[in-house]
DNA sequence: ATACTGACTAATC
DNA sequence: TGATTAGCCAGTA
């Protein structure tokens, strides 16, 4: 399997206004312990054109490494498509979290063995 | 081959 | 509750 393309397509389809965990993705890829490769791969832009900005960890809390402009450019990208963060820097996974169906997620899966990936 | 490193996480205290 | 910790694994040197 392909893990960066997996994450990649699961990426894109992100929806708008909501984020994803690194350990959400890599569970959707089949691969459930590789949530630090998804931070990898993103870190090095190996999975091409995908809204990383939606992209938090497992606590709603926002990349604190600098691979954003600075340090409130993730904030700001995730604010202007209604998506807030307290205080702390932090996303309320309740309210924003991308909440996957089953159907969805069947898809996802038919889609790597169609292509092969 | 060995030894770190890190956009991580679940369990434990 | 919040904080610490052990486990994780592809990359890199």
């Amino acid at each position: 399997m392909d893990f960066y393309k997996r994450a990649s397509f699961i990426c894109i389809n992100i929806p708008y206004g909501r984020v994803a965990s690194y350990g959400q993705i890599a569970r959707l890829c089949g691969r459930p312990q590789n949530a630090r490769q998804v931070g990898y791969a993103l870190k090095m832009g190996l999975l091409g054109d995908v809204p990383a900005h939606r992209i938090v960890n497992s606590n709603g809390f926002l990349s604190g490494a600098k691979s954003f402009e600075n340090e409130y450019t993730q904030k700001n990208m995730l604010y202007s498509e209604g998506i807030d963060t307290d205080n702390s820097g932090k996303v309320n996974l309740k309210l924003f979290g991308w909440n996957v169906t089953t159907d969805e997620k069947l898809y996802f899966i038919d889609y790597f063995e169609r292509n092969g990936i």
